[in-house]
DNA sequence: GCCAACGTTGGC
DNA sequence: GCCAACGTTGGC
């Protein structure tokens, strides 16, 4: 079985509609080094993805994803225009790598932070660990089904 | 807006 | 290599 990830992303800046609308996007912007190295060294292509909406109203999951590219280097990060433009980096030695993600299906509801803390199916789930703040990270495949089990309840 | 948790930076 | 200071994330 493919490894499973989820994602996070601010519906303010990029909600799962406009992925959904634009098909595929680039991941970029991720600027920490665990989320980097799974993107890097974990991802492949196809790789099942948990689109999760974070800093809202209702955090919770919307939408399911999925792996749509080989890790290449973030070009935001040699852009001094760009607001994720890193002056360490240079496309000899670039610091940020990304995958592109492609929008599969919408869940038929948000399946919400705060019912996921409470369902016991999904204990131990990354997501739901004290102060967690990565912004890409694994999800057992047992717990991405669980998720979408929950949203077709 | 508050605050806990965490990553990063930089002085030593 | 330690650790305090600082900035950021993200739920509430």
């Amino acid at each position: 079985m493919a490894r499973c990830w989820l994602v996070k992303s601010e519906p303010d800046c990029y909600p799962y509609e406009q992925l959904e609308r634009e098909g595929r996007t680039m991941w970029d912007g991720v600027r920490n080094y665990q989320a980097r190295n799974f993107m890097r060294d974990e991802m492949r292509v196809g790789d099942p993805v948990l689109y999760y909406h974070s800093s809202t109203a209702v955090p919770g999951v919307v939408g399911l994803a999925r792996v749509a590219s080989e890790p290449y280097p973030d070009p935001t990060q040699f852009d001094a225009a760009s607001e994720y433009y890193d002056p360490k980096a240079t496309p000899e030695a670039p610091r940020w790598f990304l995958v592109d993600i492609e929008a599969v299906e919408r869940l038929p509801r948000v399946v919400t932070l705060a019912e996921m803390k409470e369902d016991p199916a999904l204990e131990g789930m990354q997501l739901l660990r004290r102060g967690n703040r990565l912004s890409v990270m694994p999800v057992e495949p047992e717990h991405l089904e669980r998720v979408r089990a929950l949203a077709a309840s």
